[in-house]
DNA sequence: AGTTCCTACTACACGTCGTAGTATCTACTA
DNA sequence: TAGTAGATACTACGACGTGTAGTAGGAACT
């Protein structure tokens, strides 16, 4: 199945992916639905089962992956948070033609933060630094 | 009723965003249902009370406004479309926190293309003139 | 062998969306 | 003035997505 975009999630189904970024390191990449569901539970009431079904179509739909371990799975997000977000994103972009890019980026600008702003100045540097320094356009080529 | 997200619609929904956008103009900011019927069967075989419906959702949904003439009515995109991505896009980019932000729009700017740099830098020129020019932040006071 | 824990399968209610029919109202026409 | 054309309101329904969870059955530990 197609990955399913980010934005299209519902209340849960969010949740369960907050709740898994939360929960993973470089160290530790995966978690069980018990861990999950018992993450959950601080918030709110729910059955260990709902979780699981709800981990097991986030799985169906691309956005985590799952490996056996012994007789329970262990749940990965496919994708980073920022991944994600930054892909979505892109995504809303694309929907508009080449001409009216300009005016979406300037309201997008507009409502912008200062520090939002220097953020967006700093990485602009870094990427062209990035596309300056390898020749051709292969680019993208870093941290994935 | 709360407007819906942009990235929430439907099928038909969006086209029919995408139709309203199309036929208005500054000078011709609205349409009838029918206008709207007729620009869609173009493409597919629909029925007028369909896209009456539909258009109706819209504007429950606040993305459609609509005023009566005459015995029909006239609708009139609430926002343009580059204000509806931007503010789709900023809403996915308020998803992450502050730390994570700079990932995100890193993420964001590998998969632009150069155009898009060029544009995006442009675009960053022009806001930080208006509020060079305009002391304190009343700012977006631009093109509405 | 029993208990515990995990997954697979199944189910259901509710909301959204695409789709459209029927009823009704209004204005213009013959 | 009665009829016709065209518009909206109301109603409906099936498909699908999502939240929710029960039950069955298998595997592991005691």
């Amino acid at each position: 199945m197609a990955r399913k975009s980010i934005n299209r999630l519902g209340e849960l189904e969010r949740a369960v992916m907050e709740t898994v970024w939360a929960m993973t390191t470089p160290e530790r990449r995966t978690v069980s639905v018990r861990e999950v569901h018992q993450a959950l539970s601080t918030g709110r009431d729910i059955a260990y089962t709902t979780v699981m079904t709800v981990m097991g179509r986030l799985a169906e739909g691309d956005l985590l992956s799952r490996q056996r371990s012994g007789r329970a799975y262990l749940y990965a997000a496919v994708g980073t948070r920022e991944e994600l977000t930054a892909s979505t994103m892109r995504e809303q972009l694309n929907t508009v033609n080449a001409e009216d890019r300009r005016a979406a980026i300037l309201h997008f600008l507009d409502d912008a933060s200062a520090d939002e702003i220097s953020e967006l100045k700093a990485a602009l540097a870094e990427v062209e630094a990035r596309q300056a320094g390898s020749i051709g356009k292969d680019s993208k080529g870093v941290r994935r």
